[in-house]
DNA sequence: GTACATTTGTTCGTATGTATA
DNA sequence: GTATACATACGAACAAATGTA
């Protein structure tokens, strides 16, 4: 349970953490090509991070290029194509 | 407490605020039990604040036993039983 | 059966304030 | 002063359930 959680109390920032984590769920193809990451409101709950931290970490996602975000949809992960 | 009106510039947030204020009606008699109170939308004019917040009140209610919230129907006062 | 209006449910977008390191 | 992080609050859009005409 240790693996897959937030350290809050790291050097790393929690927002960074938790784009790293997602990362690793999407390169594992934990979500499928299309298919929505968990909601901001999720994340909050799940990880105990304020929605603003938890929007940070997908922004990361944006911007690496993992995902692709629809407002009042959603933020899904994004095909080969 | 005053006038039934919401201070946006209390320390008091807005969502509490007006979850207190609901509730002194429902415990006042001014709604009967197994009626609804106001919907969201109505809350969000009649007290000038957004949605979300109007709903985040509703939630205290629901935690706090007084309502029952039914999708596509609206919130009722619980009774007794 | 269909269309519409109402109400709650969900999600992202944006901004502000407070506190801390 | 900057970056991080939490909480609050307004706005907007879409979806689902319900009830009615």
């Amino acid at each position: 349970m240790a693996e897959g959680e937030i350290r809050h109390n790291s050097p790393v920032p929690v927002y960074i953490q938790l784009a790293d984590l997602l990362a690793e769920q999407i390169n594992a193809g934990e979500i499928q090509p299309d298919y929505p990451i968990p909601s901001e409101a999720w994340l909050q709950q799940r990880y105990g991070v304020a929605r603003n931290t938890a929007r940070r970490a997908v922004d990361l996602l944006r911007e690496r290029g993992l995902v692709c975000t629809i407002g009042g949809r959603g933020t899904f992960v994004k095909g080969k194509g």
